[in-house]
Parts: structure tokens; sequence; C-alpha cells
DNA sequence: ATCGCTAACCAAAGCGCTTTGAAAACGAGT
DNA sequence: ACTCGTTTTCAAAGCGCTTTGGTTAGCGAT
């Protein structure tokens, strides 16, 4: 069923019914109704592409995966973050579209998308430090948003992002509080921006509190359960062993809390913890009490964000650059007390 | 820059260009080489719009996400699903789409993107028994591929499933074998169709060694790891407690292992753990030998898989019904052992 | 009766591509 | 020189929608 054979039917012109349909306010209310009831009676939707081509706007929001060959990991946090954009874009009218490309092609990938007319706008997510498709898409002049920020890249553009920075300082300062003196951080991959914004935070603070970071106790990975693990049972074998750790996903905090376990030191006693919690909808940081001591940002939540200020974006291509800076709650959870007194 | 524009430029009509770039044979070489040239040169790519209005395909599929107000639970394997998928379409030319639809309307929402044209076919994730989805599917007759299989359906479809009982029995069987009797299933809610096979070959199991099943040592829900120590601490304080738990995913099988440390139990020793785990890139289990003890099936694999197996059903509609039953692999790891002597 | 104005509707162009059916261009065969 | 079969190229129609620039009908005012 489409628009010629829908006016047909009801003895009217195409202009006529494609009007009613939209709300366009030359046309009786009485054939308004008319329409839209033979629309309905019919199952009428009119075909996406001839719309998007009549009106250049594709109604589409695209996301690029970078699936490199590589390390094969799938973000976790991609899931949650989806789900939060895809709530919002539906809302709005949107549909989203998803294209893999390798690692070394995201910047064709993106191009391609525009070019082709696939996309009204793209979501740049896990921007590294020095983006470089941040300068792109901005030469480009196409609708985007970043989820993070990327260090060291001047163009101005929109971005939503956690205050990785203000959160890590906040979680060292609380173990510095606490009187840990020997913190760890598992991070992740250093050249990720969060990443690099969340060691500044921890460096930042034991900076003013003046203790000096052990490089030993600075490791930085992709954030598997199996990475966490690793890394804290080798950091427990050094001679001066740390009393803390801060990791940057529940994901290897679990790694962390398994290590832990096997040596027979009871996390929250012999080692605290304290993991970043982006709120997965199928890893709930425990029920009334956490688990975990976390700084604890929605991810969903973030998505659902992103989304709005793309559509925005969109919507009015030539506002002033709008950015968003969430802060991370700290959660206080079962995992961090004081130092233990051999110490 | 679009095909006028370029073919203006290479002062030829559209046809040729077009052709030219498609492959067609009436085109001579020469020609061919100057156009390719050109084409690169402007960077000119096909509007994807246009070319789908000429064509009558889009060269999309769509992935439906039921993301419902109430439970807000992302499946923890869709990322991972989607890259495996996304790499197969990546290569085959075909972009990737996804819909948010509340739960009561996933129908309309797969009825609407065939009949607005914006997609080629679809995948159907996570079948529940008597799914009502694939018979509307079916009677639009449009090209469709289920990721599992759903019981008491009748008409025929293409699918892609791992063997769930056989993996259920097996493992089960494995525990008996160990000298296990009394043994908990933690499973997924069992509307859902890979739930109930899972169950049925836990059953069936226990059948053949003439174990009678304990309803209370039956848990099923949406598998977080908060709801696998939940159960798993409920289980343990029963007067009879399990000495071995299978359970349907490895993140409550997490959460299993939490809750028995808690009490001060060990994995493998004093109660046995078999999880069944989709090979999640970010959590994998273990290095070289396994944390637990697995059914394990690559999801990311089934992605790629069903991709493949839909792209061939969109190219040649009137195959027949093709089915594809993957045999998941039991993998021995730390998490069992022989039933403790004090029982 | 004429004019002007508004409300309601319409024919046709255009979005950027593919594809059909036809027309040149070119050798080879007579 | 003329026809015939290929090869190569093209003009134009069509995909399903929106939108421009009308036209027509109806009504009160002159």
């Amino acid at each position: 069923m489409n628009l010629k054979q829908l006016s047909e039917i009801l003895d009217l012109s195409q202009t006529t019914v494609s009007r009613a349909l939209n709300g366009y306010p030359e046309v009786s209310e009485d054939t308004r109704l008319r329409v839209q009831a033979a629309a309905d009676k019919h199952g009428y939707r009119p075909n996406s592409r001839a719309k998007g081509l009549a009106t250049g706007k594709s109604m589409v929001i695209g996301h690029v995966i970078p699936s490199s060959s590589q390390h094969e990991m799938v973000n976790p946090i991609f899931g949650d973050f989806v789900a939060g954009a895809a709530k919002k874009y539906a809302e709005c009218g949107y549909d989203m579209m998803f294209t893999n490309a390798e690692d070394t092609s995201i910047e064709q990938a993106y191009r391609n998308l525009f070019q082709r007319g696939a996309v009204d706008g793209v979501v740049l997510q896990g921007p590294k430090v020095n983006e470089p498709r941040i300068e792109v898409l901005n030469r480009m002049a196409v609708p985007f948003i970043v989820h993070g920020r990327s260090t060291g890249v001047n163009v101005p553009y929109d971005w939503i992002d956690v205050n990785n920075k203000s959160s890590f300082m906040r979680a060292t300062r609380f173990l510095i509080d606490l009187g840990h003196r020997r913190i760890a951080l598992i991070n992740g991959l250093e050249d990720m921006d969060f990443a690099q914004r969340r060691r500044d935070g921890f460096l930042e603070a034991m900076r003013q509190a003046e203790l000096p970071p052990d490089p030993k106790l600075m490791r930085s990975a992709e954030m598997t359960e199996v990475y966490g693990h690793h890394e804290t049972r080798d950091m427990l074998q050094l001679d001066n062993p740390p009393t803390a750790i801060l990791t940057s996903s529940m994901i290897s905090a679990i790694g962390v809390r398994r290590a832990l376990e096997e040596i027979g030191l009871e996390m929250g006693r012999d080692v605290s913890v304290i993991a970043h919690d982006d709120d997965l909808s199928y890893l709930k940081n425990g029920q009334d009490v956490p688990i975990f001591t976390a700084t604890r940002s929605s991810v969903r939540q973030a998505g659902e964000l992103a989304a709005e200020m793309l559509i925005d974006r969109i919507k009015s291509p030539n506002d002033p650059i709008k950015t968003r800076l969430l802060e991370a709650e700290l959660v206080v959870g079962r995992s961090t007390g004081p130092v233990p007194n051999r110490f």
C-alpha cells in the first residue's frame, strides 16, 4: 500500500493525502479524518526511503562500532548506552543504525555514512586522547555528539561526559582518609581519554596528600575480569603490596575480588577496593548495601542524554556548542575500610 | 556530489556512469576506469535512499530491542551477538538498524519496519515459548531468522540455536557422575525458550539417574549477578542444601561464587558449580584452566552465523528452511569436584 | 454582476538513483 | 557502398514521497 493507491481509494490527490497525514493546515477536518481512517484501515506507512529522498532527511542516527580484528573486545557498557539512546530515538521518531568498521577505517565509515545520506547525525563513542575522528566530523560539518571528551582536540564539539577526574580524585581521597598509603590503580587502556582523566584524578589526589605514586601500582589494559584478577595477584606479590585498589570497571573489580579471595584476603578488611560502576542493568552493585564502594554513573542515562543532545543539534545546527558534565556519586559499600593495623 | 554532477564532469550519461560503477558488462574498460577514477577523486558515494528506492532493496537488516519500561534489563549477550552479526553484515554490504519497542508492541515494530521498507530482513532475538512474533513474521512472508527456537510454534522458520537441552543434560550428568545428588538449577526466566530447554535437559538427566528433582532447588529469574547470589544464599540455608549448582549464565555464576565465599565455602570443593558460558569478550572464563566448569558456546559466533543465514534467505527467499544447531562444549574448570565426604 | 479573499484541493516537478528500450558507433562481411 | 551484428552510449521513465505553484469553489462586500 503506497500513497498513490491510498489516494486513489480515497479519490483524492496524493498531495492532499500526504498533507492530511502530516498535519498540514490546508486540509479540511473532514477529509483529514477520512484519510486518517483509511490509512489506519489499510495499514499504510509511508516508505521511509522515499520520504527521506524527498525531504533530504533520513531520520536515522548512526553509531559506528569499531570491531578491530586484533582485540575482539566488545565494550560491555555498549548495550546499556545503546538502550538508553534507543529509547530517546524512538520517542523522537528516529531509527538507529550501526556500522561495523575496522579500527583503521573508522573515519571512512563516518564519511561514508553521511555521503550516502544514510544518517542525519552520529554518536562518537569511546574517544581516545587526541581523537582524530572529532576533527574529521568537525570538518565535515555534520551533527555529532561525543560520549566522552578528547584531551588535545581543540576544535569545539558537543559532548557529554562523566567527570572522571573528580570522581577518581574523590575516591582516592576517600581511601587516603581511611589511612591508605599504598593505593593501586587498575585502569583501562590509557590511550582512552576517560582512562587518562581517571589517572589524572588519582595522581592529583595523591599529590595533594603528598604521597608519591608508585608506578608498580599503576596498571592499564582492557577492563576484563581476567585482567583485574591477574594484576591484583601480581601486585599482591610485591614486597610492598597495596592496601587499597582503585579499578576502572565493575567487571575487573570482580576479578580483583576473586584474586583477593584466592589469596585468603578479605575485601574491605585486608584490602579496600573502589570500582567505577556504570550501573549496568545486569550487573547491579548489590541490593541494599553495595558490594563495592563505587563511583557510580549510569551509562544508560548518559545514552539517553546523548541522544537528546544530538537530536537537538540536528534540529538546530547553528545553536552554540552544548556540553554536559555528569558528576558520579561516590556510594560507600562493603569493600572499603580503614587500613589494617599491621601497616 | 551526486550521479548527475559526476556524469556531467565526465561528459557521460548517468546511465553509463551508474553501470560503470556497478560493474555491468556493457561499458568499455576505458570508460569504466575513467569513471572509477573520477568517482574516487570526488569521493562519490551513491545515495543509499535513492538507490534503495530505485532497487526496492534497502540493504539494511533490522534488530528490535524490546526495552520494556518494567524490567530494564539489557541482555548482556546483546553486545557480543551484535558484534558478530555486524561483522558479517559489513562484509556483505548491509547496514544494521535497531529499533526500540515496548514489550507490548514488538509485533507492530516489525510490521512497521517492513512496511516502511526500512529493512530487507530482521533478526528475532530471545524467543519465548510460543513466541507470537514468529507467526507474525511468517504471515508477513518476510525474511527473518530466529536466534533460538520456540517450543509450541509449528510454522516453519529459519533458526540457529545452541543445543541447550543436550548441554544441560551433559552438565547435569557430569555432576551426577561426580556423586552429586542434590543439584540446584539457577535458570533464566522460564518463559524464555532457552531456559525451558535447559530445564528439560536438567530434568531429563535427573530422571535417567532416577533422582527426584527438588522444586526448592529450581530457581528462575533474570540472570543478574545479584540474583545468582541471592538464590544461592537462600538455598544454602535449606535443611538439605545442594552440593552442586547449575547456572544459566556466567554473570549469575559470579554471584553464586560470591555467596559461597561469604559463607566460607570453597567452590569446587564444598560446592560444585557449572555455568553456561556465552564466551563474552569481556568475561572470559579464566586463562589456562577455566575458573568455572562450563557449557560453552560463543554467542558472537552465533551472531555471525545468524547474519549469514539471514543474508542467504534474503538472496534466496524460496530456498528450503535452514536450521542450525550448535553443540556447546563442556569445558572442565576448577569449580567442580566430587561430592564432599560428609554427604 | 463583479471583485477579492479564503478555504480546499490538485497537477506536476523534483529528490538521486536504476533500468528499459532505443540509438549511435564501429568493424566485418558481402 | 551497404547491410548486419556487436559494442558502447544515451534519453527517459519510474521508484514513493514532499512541495511548489497553481486552480477551483464558495461567500460576503461592493
